[in-house]
DNA sequence: GTTTATTACAAAAACGTTTTTGGAAAACAA
DNA sequence: TTGTTTTCCAAAAACGTTTTTGTAATAAAC
């Protein structure tokens, strides 16, 4: 590494003197100011990070954070696209990105993690079901650290959160099934914690309720967004009410399980019984039975969360308040008109 | 952010004992060390990582690149499986990762790049297709700094890459579809450029050489691992040749793209033509016609380059050698036997 | 009871920057 | 001329660590 005393020694001026020229400073001769920068790139200058964020407090990081749910993360179809769109404007702004990864600290929290490696504001990719992590996500609001959640309500003086409108991104499915004439509508649902999946399920049910369908708890089920889960689910709702018409599911992984085994049990879709998914995830539209679904703006979601981040950093006064991102009622083909009553 | 200052303070120490009792040194008195413990746990210590990094020369950070490349970085579908396994190792082995996205530095080259932040070693995860890289990757490779990259061959001192054995891959491929009589084998390949490309290209030369059929470039086009290529590509060769009844392509995108042409073009698959991928990425297996196709795996490049990198950070004398990783063919349903002569 | 080893600590230098402060030289004003 | 700006630069402190070197105080050896 060159340093900006070699830089110094070349051109025979002052340490200060190099850093005040490189950095654009107006009290340096136009004159040494060339000789230092031609100086610097002879000898392939480049400043070191960690010497100037020592000094300057600045990093030009953003971390982030993955759930430890095996599924979040880089495999996770929907959060890809979120983090196409965060890497994108994180980059346009100067910015790189810090992936905690390392498993070797013992107490380490969100907070101590941040504050260690000196990111000027992190972003947390959650599920909402990661457990005893609560008492970490209160310490990292109170920390004033930059900071924003997708998918799980944080706030605090410089943190806030991004989430899609999954109220009335579910109520819309519902809405959509009641005016296909579906009146047995059964809701495999994500979980009974998270935020988004309690949305989603009070989107149900007021999609239900607009349409004048009384809730009956038997047509209510956890998938927890996973296949295996999904497909039991479906089987107990049918086991329960054999006069279900149609299954709205708060993931397209969901609704794929649910699809395979309602043909499975000889229920042809959308013919006897229609699926709309949550997501609208790449292989949705490429199904063998092309995915009705609630499409969430992925895109979106990465950018209002990156744009908001960066407004918190650039702003320390700024207090941030949520953001929703709505959603879309994508049809395709695996919900039709309800079958007729025999 | 408590420095070891505040602990130094705290305890009556100096700052040396402080860092040498936390560090483990065995010249300090078991009782100070447990004070000093105490004391940074009760002030929440945690050493900056970019003071530390300036005097020990570590970061404990893997770089990341990206191919400029649309498809590349966390949303192409062959990729994000190699990331997981990175990802995964290299947290084990106590590293963060370093996403390189920072898109504002003019003169900027990888080697400036990791020089600046400081990190022990980097991953490249090219598609061989970059342009006006090679100066770069060239300087890399002299620079000294611990690497390896993917699919694209990079060899140096500390630097090393990984692949897939594309060229026997493609070849299986080839012989399984001699095997079932076909006589008329197109291939679509990915470019003209990559060393993947070119192997796989050869691996379909040398199927054909063992299986007694003579190469006719007419059967060849290139699909630049691109949907919208790939249709092209197989649009080409039917107008050439009528008679072809497979199609053996360079990604699973481009198997996909291939399906759909040839059913468009009235040809169904796999009755009137057989289609193999390359990949087996998430889709194949849900496809309409499950895919008949190449697999890589994934997760085994991912993890010997990052086991890889981190052995030639460890040790500076290690001189690496390339890894190729083998492919398996996995047999669904989108190609069987050549249709009989009318 | 002196010499030698051992134990436990502190002081200071170093890493590579930025920033503050101060001041000489040059330019301007009177 | 003298006084006052302005222009340009250097010295030094600071950021938070690690590491090297030195040295008291204590323990061991004879």
């Amino acid at each position: 590494m060159t340093s900006i005393k070699q830089i110094a020694k070349e051109v025979g001026a002052s340490v200060s003197t190099v850093s005040r020229a490189l950095n654009g400073y107006h009290d340096v001769n136009p004159k040494t100011r060339e000789k230092v920068i031609e100086a610097a790139r002879n000898l392939n200058y480049f400043p070191s990070s960690a010497a100037r964020s020592l000094v300057t407090k600045r990093t030009y990081m953003i971390g982030l954070f993955f759930g430890d749910n095996v599924n979040s993360g880089f495999e996770d179809p929907f959060f890809q696209k979120v983090l196409s769109a965060i890497r994108e404007l994180v980059g346009d702004a100067g910015y790189d990105l810090l992936v905690f990864t390392n498993k070797n600290k013992e107490r380490a929290t969100y907070t101590t993690l941040c504050r260690e490696r000196g990111v000027d504001g992190t972003i947390l990719i959650l599920t909402g079901r990661e457990k005893q992590v609560n008492s970490q996500l209160t310490d990292l609001q109170n920390s004033g650290i930059p900071c924003v959640a997708i998918d799980v309500p944080l706030e605090g003086d410089r943190c806030t959160y991004v989430e899609s409108d999954n109220f009335l991104g579910m109520k819309k499915a519902v809405s959509y099934l009641a005016g296909l004439g579906h009146r047995q509508i059964a809701f495999i649902g994500g979980d009974e914690v998270s935020k988004i999946s309690l949305d989603r399920l009070n989107g149900y049910r007021s999609g239900l309720n607009d349409a004048g369908i009384s809730y009956d708890p038997d047509l209510i089920e956890m998938g927890y967004y996973a296949k295996e889960y999904a497909e039991l689910a479906v089987k107990n709702i049918l086991k329960k009410n054999k006069k279900v018409t149609a299954f709205v599911c708060a993931s397209d992984v969901m609704a794929f399980a649910a699809i395979e085994t309602l043909q499975e049990e000889g229920c042809s879709v959308p013919g006897e019984a229609s699926v709309i998914g949550f997501d609208d995830v790449n292989e949705a539209a490429g199904y063998h039975i092309p995915l009705t679904t609630v499409k969430q703006n992925k895109e979106e979601i990465g950018r209002a969360a990156t744009e908001q981040l960066l407004k918190i950093i650039e702003d320390p006064a700024l207090s941030p308040s949520p953001i929703m991102i709505p959603c879309e009622l994508i049809v395709r083909q695996s919900a039709a008109e309800a079958p007729k009553k025999t």
